[in-house]
RNA sequence: GCGAGUGUAGUGUAGUGGUUAUCACCCGACGUUGCCAACGUCGGAACCCGGGUUCAAAUCCCGGCACUCGCACCA
């Protein structure tokens, strides 16, 4: 991994010159992996949100919602954070190293993760675990490390426990069943949201990469698993993505590859999870992250949570090296079902009808339940089940039923009635499988400003240019008054007033005596693509120069037309 | 969390027991300037925090916090 320090430290400190990012709280010293976004930062996270949004909000079936970021513990316990975030760490008393528990007895004892601090302390003495680094077996005793944030709702000692969560995703599940009657029942459909996210790091390292609190939008997209996929409409517009397959699974080397022929050959397992990548490609298109820079890693076998069966990470190149910015899960029924377990609900599940009703019309023996009850007692409910489970009734009684258990138990006369039974089944009902694509929007972000930050030769000095996307910039134009003088500062102002009266837009203005160039530049530095220069012609006939950033070059346009062109945003079609 | 290194204006830096704390960019005011980091004058802005040693600490020592690197961690 290498790490180009130099262009991390020009980033970050223009990043602070300028208002972009910088570490929280400085004022009092800092605090390690919480980070402000400032006035110029603080306008391209919100936009670079917002197009998130979009995008998928686009596709129709997607609607956005927003829970809250405090979640009881027993949610936590329910989706597996609680267990896989609760690791412990011993401390070797002799050379201090600190390990994690359940590392070091890894092939020891079984499945040592679901052992608490008292049983780890015991299993490490019994088995006299070495120190990796200096071989005693001088262990402090284990302690959790808890990588959430934990609080407690209400404000006395005794609130129901807690956590800050360590994803949105857990606010879909949770609303599952109203997202379910929102979209009339019918599958597939997603929800998204956008927020924050917490995870007390060890020790967070590279910047805004790894954060304690952190931007992330998550979209969960519920299908039907046996539904059919088209899998032309899954790829539309199909284009060659750069593919890192497991090197462990079926095809070990990397690829450029169109997503229907990756599907075709079993690299990619799943088209839903093909849709999704493709469509997070032309996001990250869209925010301006370099296509050359981008791979789509899939996970090895044992690095993919137990449930989940395919996950490709987007990463995307830049000066930390390769950063894993998306990942895209195939999660089966694993949430839903874990949350309808815990919660005892049955509304966690989706209607499945058949493509014919199916016609039950059958002679049965059906249990009277006043003799069946006395006789067998705590198994009669098994006996009743099975009772209603036979499709070809023995004719006449008494006859042996074999349970589900395995037992045979025999059917007297007066615990069956023969009676004809006639009803219709027109479906059924399952637990949806979710496809999960997960964004690190700072992350994202970070690598927007990376490939957008260009260092170019002007006039033998270095100059700094922002190449952002118009959507993403910080404002949508620059007003600039040439002088400040004989009217150009009030005429710009008033040009300012109007852009900012337009909806949507966002211009600034910078009207203070610097020269033109110096103007001009600040503005490139951050990105604003348009800037609008107020000159003496624009006193004389109503026009005003448009210069565009990434060629510098300019038109003369009339202010009204300058409006009707911000609006739109059409200004690049006359620098095409 | 361990080990090593580092912490000086908004940014990047010089200095290393006694300085009015260096320099550049920067930011602002005024003047000048007919379009790409011009110029002049004036102004603004810093020794991470806390303790100790000392006549004297930004400088030496200790502790904290933060950053960087290595180890560990990163569902």
């Amino acid at each position: 991994m290498s790490v180009n320090e130099d262009r991390v430290q020009t980033l970050m400190a223009m990043f602070k010159r300028r208002g972009v990012v910088r570490p929280a709280f400085e004022l009092y010293g800092g605090v390690a992996g919480l980070f402000d976004y400032g006035p110029v930062g603080g306008r391209i996270l919100r936009r670079t949100q917002e197009i998130w949004l979009h995008h998928w909000l686009r596709l129709g079936n997607i609607v956005e919602i927003n829970s809250p970021t405090v979640t009881p513990h027993l949610v936590l316990e329910a989706s597996g954070h609680v267990g896989a975030f609760n690791d412990h760490a011993v401390q070797c008393l002799s050379c201090e190293a600190v390990e994690r528990a359940d590392q070091l007895l890894e092939g020891h004892v079984n499945n040592p993760d679901a052992l608490d601090a008292a049983q780890l302390d015991a299993a490490l003495s019994e088995h006299a675990i070495e120190c990796p680094s200096c071989s005693t077996t001088d262990w402090a005793g284990s302690a959790p490390m808890n990588l959430m944030f934990p609080t407690s709702i209400g404000p006395v000692g005794t609130g129901r426990s807690a956590f800050l969560r360590p994803e949105t995703a857990q606010g879909m599940f949770t609303n599952y069943p109203s997202i379910y009657r929102h979209f009339k029942q019918r599958l597939p459909f997603g929800a998204v949201q956008v927020g924050k996210g917490y995870r007390n790091e060890i020790s967070p390292r590279q910047g805004m990469i790894r954060q304690r609190e952190f931007n992330m939008a998550e979209l969960e997209y519920f299908i039907d698993p046996e539904a059919e996929v088209n899998l032309a409409e899954v790829a539309r517009n199909d284009v060659p993505l750069n593919l890192v397959p497991d090197p462990k699974g079926a095809h070990a080397e990397s690829l450029s590859s169109e997503m229907i022929p990756a599907l075709e050959a079993g690299i990619v397992r799943h088209p839903v999870v093909g849709h999704f990548m493709l469509e997070t490609y032309r996001l990250m298109i869209q925010l301006g992250i370099d296509p050359n820079r981008m791979r789509f890693r899939q996970h090895e076998q044992d690095e993919m949570a137990h449930y989940a069966s395919d996950c490709w990470d987007l990463e995307i190149h830049g000066c930390y090296g390769w950063i894993e910015c998306v990942g895209i899960a195939h999660r089966g029924c694993y949430d839903l079902e874990a949350h309808a377990l815990a919660s005892g609900s049955m509304e966690l599940r989706a209607w499945r009808e058949h493509p014919e009703p199916i016609h039950v019309d059958k002679t049965a023996w059906v249990p009277v339940q006043a003799k069946i009850g006395p006789a067998f007692r705590g198994d009669a409910k098994m006996v009743i089940q099975s009772l209603e489970a036979i499709d070809d009734a023995p004719k006449s009684t008494p006859f042996p039923l074999t349970l589900t258990n395995g037992s045979v138990v025999t059917i007297e006369e007066d615990m069956v009635e023969s009676r004809r039974v006639r009803y219709t089944i027109n479906g059924e009902w399952f637990t949806p499988h979710v496809i999960e694509p997960a964004f690190g929007i700072d992350r994202i972000i970070w690598h927007m400003m990376d490939h957008s930050f260009n260092q170019i030769e002007k006039e033998g000095e270095s100059y700094d240019i922002m190449r952002l996307p118009e959507d993403v910039a910080p404002y949508d134009a620059v007003v600039l008054p040439l002088f400040n003088k004989d009217g150009m500062s009030e005429k710009a102002e008033s040009l300012f007033r109007d852009i900012c009266s337009i909806p949507g837009l966002v211009p600034t203005i910078d009207a203070f005596g610097k020269s033109i160039g110096r103007r001009y530049a600040r503005a490139d530095e951050i990105g604003i693509p348009w800037a609008i220069t107020v000159d003496h012609q624009t006193m004389e006939d109503g026009t005003v120069t448009v210069r565009s950033r990434d060629d510098q070059r300019q038109i003369r346009i009339t202010i009204d037309n300058l409006l009707e062109q911000l609006r739109f945003r059409t200004l690049a079609d006359h620098f095409n």
